[in-house]
RNA sequence: GCCCUGAUGGCGGAAUUGGUAGACGCGCUGGACUCAAAAUCCAGUGGCCUUUAAAGCCGUGCGGGUUCGAUUCCCGCUUGGGGCACCA
């Protein structure tokens, strides 16, 4: 009876589908574990073998979790909205919804191929109107809601509203906001929203026609694309999520993240605590205070001149009459530069005198003003104060405009470069001298607070996140515009607002967004918002959707959402650290303020599984010839290297008439052996396309099975590191699987039989039950998997095939292999699924000897070996040891001054 | 420039976190079965010295240190990968 993995994983496959069982619900009987992937883009191209490799990991851990006794939510879904289908679409005419729903198909069929135990019943896809529906819906939540400092939480507006009519708030008294029209209200309420919306410098990518959030582009180009991507000030939709830094920073600490990932949030929100001070300035006679910020109240001695952005709004009134046409020359200059330009030409110092002055709040002094690209519109006020000895910016733009330098620190050079390090004595600083730079600037503050001069201030570099979109394939803003051009929400329940059918996806001849095609836009006779939602939108909160899928009423209700409360275990690449996972942390603290979830944080726990990268091929082509010379003779020619398709090539050896036939042009290919045989170099790479190196999961459950790929995938090495894919090693996992098969049947049939097990068998089964719940809560799924190999040897070479052995065996394996263990369980007489099997009992005595082996060592050195109980004390050990002086085994020489026992491994003997 | 993170045989990787380094798998070598091949099984496999064996020496990127003992801890480098980058 052989093991014919195609016909056990299709049947099982199909009966897990048919009876639904990986479907739960919640039981308050049994304690919940929610365990989610990153839900995938289903792309044009299918999945390669790098694609399951979280997924499987998130399986194992999610049916290991249900033999424990858990109730398990495992969901499956798709973040479908985006822009390849729809760059696709602009292409080709084709409905993005049309591509999307092929493209997801294939998924299915990829993914069903390799039997996880998701609940299909629960799956979302973002671009469904029954599911944007609530992203709309959130939308409108935020846009409601503003954030309230003193609580810092987000509360619903009209409680701002009440403060305006009642006692006025901040700049905005009682008596303005009641002589306001509904316009100018409006607009006031539109600087505290949540969801709001405000002219801001964004980045406009003309490739894409779209605007794109930070996390979008990277190295001033667009990361899907790579467009460049220009700064452009224009409206935007946008969310507050700068309110949030604070909170996103500090509750980092309770999460149960890789230290790395939370150091990449702990960057992109850059806290920065310092101060923020007042400046009066001159300006042709004109006085104006403004205010900068400082990390370094300290050197207020050595401001030596001031720089504005030149997007601030304080360049106009701060430039001096003779000096505007050299400054807004400057300005110019500046705007025309790309995002990418501006990156490359990071080191040039660029800057304009604007011809006004400041004083120096302390010392009365004073200084010049500048405008200079190298401060920046978005931080802080957008003006600073410069002390070049101790800033190397300042440093570098002073020696260029020949600006006084004044060092504040004893003993510094400031003659090549800037002092920015924080130690050493103050002087030059008037009440500051002789502190250490740390006390001075505490001292600094202080004196700031006391004298009016300014206040202590935490700053971010989080800012918040743009959230239009001038693309089709997304969820469309439930928003309409007054005449008066007021945007105005549309009320519950108008959602959805489903997307309008359009003729092209392109954005229309003038420029406006491809929505502005649609006939009749409207709601109740007023245009409808012509942006869409970001990606991120629908990503943010999929998680709670999972809970309670098909809810109308709510995203979730109550009873599912403190049932499953937030995600136990989440799987999913480091790529989303600065995007997805700042946003839906948002997304949920902002909804959890508002009381609609109970828990503040989405995700507990989270892993990144690295990335699995290509092994691809190469030949090596003499130049201006078709002969192709072998790896290790290849230094003695002229060679240029090509890759080859690694379908063709077998432990990096070349099969040459399939290459003959891979390609015209090597039809009449020559080669070079060694040894008889072409050997092909070879090199880790992206999985691509273009490199001939993708494996596709789809051949390898074909010619080995899902089981094998699975362990394989897992067998790799550990989960969080990137490492090749190699498919020549996957004949150990699959020898695997034919032992353990061999345990349960022979040529003829099953043989398992109902003898009593030997103290020998058990211990072996024993000591992998110990193994497997210690490897797998700590996700080292290669060294379980290490176990199982040596626990199927010892039983093959012991011939057991006792039922009181091999049904937990099946039981211990079925989360990694679950179609075979589902076969055997079977086989074995179960007629349940082996998913509803409890994960068998440990019995500690069976990894406990009695006796012990020690090797006993002086100084380090081993000499001889003592049988002792494994619980002896050192006393009881130094006694066995000098017992050895009698029956002649003593070795050593010298006194014993101490005795070190290492439980169950070795003893150590300090001999003096 | 700053911040993370890694470096162990021919290869992927283990090592109970300070205790016999190289588990497990791949590959390779030899053997068994076979007319033969595949499959399967058995044995060997870090390096050096040695006819062989025993024994020994060297070995976890490099250089120091702590310790009876270091892949593991500390200090200083080299190097691969990732992130941030005029953030005052």
């Amino acid at each position: 009876m052989d093991y014919d993995f195609k016909s056990i994983e299709s049947k099982w496959q199909a009966r897990w589908a048919a009876e639904k069982t990986f479907r739960v619900s919640e039981d308050p009987a049994k304690p919940k574990y929610y365990v989610l992937d990153m839900f995938p883009y289903p792309s044009g191209a299918g999945l390669h073998v790098g694609h399951p490799l979280g997924y499987i990991a998130s399986d194992i851990f999610s049916r290991y979790k249900r033999l424990k006794g858990f109730n398990v939510l495992h969901p499956m879904g798709y973040d479908a909205f985006g822009l390849p289908a729809e760059q696709y679409a602009i292409q080709t005419g084709q409905h993005p919804e049309v591509t999307t729903e092929r493209n997801i198909a294939r998924y299915r069929e990829q993914l069903d191929r390799i039997g996880f135990s998701y609940d299909w019943d629960r799956e979302i896809r973002t671009c469904d109107p029954g599911y944007y529906k609530w992203t709309q819906w959130a939308f409108l939540q935020m846009f409601d809601s503003w954030y309230d400092p003193d609580l810092d939480k987000a509360r619903p507006i009209s409680e701002l509203v009440s403060r305006f009519e009642t006692t006025g708030y901040e700049d905005v008294s009682a008596e303005r906001w009641k002589a306001a029209s509904e316009k100018e209200k409006s607009d006031i309420l539109m600087r505290y929203r949540i969801a709001y919306q405000g002219e801001t410098s964004v980045n406009w990518c003309e490739g894409l026609g779209t605007v794109l959030a930070n996390d979008e582009v990277k190295d001033g180009l667009s990361v899907r694309g790579g467009f460049p991507v220009e700064q452009k000030k224009m409206t935007q939709w946008q969310l507050r999520v700068s309110a949030y830094a604070g909170r996103l920073l500090d509750s980092l600490e309770k999460l149960d993240w890789t230290d790395s990932l939370k150091e990449m949030q702990r960057n992109w929100i850059g806290r920065s605590e310092g101060t923020e001070m007042v400046f009066n300035t001159v300006c042709d006679g004109r006085e104006l205070p403004i205010t900068i910020f400082t990390t370094r109240a300290d050197t207020i001695y050595g401001v030596t001149f001031m720089v504005l952005a030149p997007e601030s709004e304080l360049v106009e009134s701060l430039t001096a009459a003779d000096r505007k046409a050299e400054v807004e020359q400057y300005i110019q200059a500046v705007k025309k530069k790309t995002e990418r330009e501006r990156i490359a030409e990071t080191r040039t110092v660029t800057g304009v005198f604007a011809g006004s002055y400041g004083i120096n709040p302390v010392t009365g002094e004073k200084i010049p003003i500048w405008i200079s690209e190298y401060v920046l519109a978005g931080y802080g006020t957008g003006a600073i104060m410069a002390v070049p000895a101790h800033d190397s910016r300042d440093y570098a733009f002073a020696k260029k405009f020949g600006l006084p330098i004044v060092p504040l620190i004893e003993g510094c050079d400031v003659s090549q470069e800037s002092f920015d390090a924080k130690d050493g004595i103050m002087c030059n600083s008037g009440f500051l001298n002789g502190m250490t730079v740390k006390q001075a600037i505490e001292a600094a503050k202080d004196y700031v607070e006391a004298h009016g001069l300014g206040r202590r201030k935490t700053n971010y570099r989080l800012r918040d996140a743009i959230f239009s979109r001038q693309r089709y394939w997304g969820e469309p803003f439930p928003v309409c515009y007054k005449p008066d051009g007021t945007p105005t929400p549309l009320p519950l329940s108008a959602l959805p607002l489903r997307l309008p059918e359009i003729d092209s996806f392109k954005p229309s001849p003038d420029g406006q967004p491809p929505l502005s095609r649609a006939k009749d836009w409207t709601w109740d006779g007023y245009p409808l918002e012509k942006s869409t939602m970001p990606g991120f939108a629908g990503s943010s909160a999929y998680y709670l959707r999972y809970m309670d899928p098909h809810n109308d009423e709510a995203l979730v209700s109550r009873e599912a959402d403190e049932y499953w409360r937030n995600v136990d275990l989440y799987i999913g690449g480091t790529e989303h650290a600065t995007g997805h996972l700042i946003y839906s942390r948002f997304w949920n603290k902002f909804l959890y303020d508002r009381g609609w979830v109970c828990e503040d944080e989405p995700f507990r726990k989270l892993i990144n599984q690295g990335m699995i990268q290509g092994r691809s091929n190469f030949v090596y082509r003499l130049v201006g010839t078709n002969t192709f010379v072998s790896l290790g003779l290849k230094d003695k020619y002229e060679t240029t290297e090509i890759h080859v398709d690694i379908n063709l090539v077998h432990n990096d050896r070349l099969d040459l008439e399939g290459f003959r036939r891979w390609r015209p042009d090597f039809a009449d290919a020559e080669f070079i052996l060694e040894d008889g045989e072409y050997i092909c170099g070879w090199a880790v790479e992206k999985m691509s396309k273009s490199m001939y190196n993708v494996v596709n999961p789809d051949d390898i459950c074909d010619r080995y099975g899902a089981d094998t790929l699975r362990l394989y995938e897992m067998f790799l090495g550990p989960l969080e590191q990137s490492k090749p894919w190699d498919t020549k090693g996957i004949d150990g996992v699959a020898r695997f699987l034919k032992k353990l098969w061999r345990l349960y049947t022979d040529r003829e049939g099953f043989i398992v039989t109902d003898d009593k097990p030997t103290p020998a068998e058990l211990k072996v089964l024993h000591r992998l039950i110990g193994k497997e719940q210690e490897d797998i809560e700590s996700f080292s799924y290669n060294t379980t998997i290490s176990a199982f190999m040596i626990a199927v040897g010892e039983l093959t070479a012991l011939n057991c095939h006792k039922r009181e052995i091999l049904e937990p065996l099946c039981v211990l394996l079925s989360p990694f292999a679950p179609h075979i263990a589902e076969e055997l369980w079977e086989m074995l007489g179960h007629a349940e699924s082996v998913s509803f099997a409890r994960f068998p009992e440990y019995v500690a005595a069976w990894t406990v000897e009695d006796n012990v082996t020690y090797p006993v060592q002086f100084n380090g050195k081993m000499r001889f070996t003592v049988d002792l109980p494994k619980s002896a004390s050192p006393a009881e050990v130094e006694a066995a040891v000098r017992g050895m002086e009698q029956t002649g085994r003593w070795v050593g020489a010298g006194q014993i001054v101490k005795v070190v026992v290492v439980p169950g491994r070795i003893i150590n003997i300090v001999v003096k």
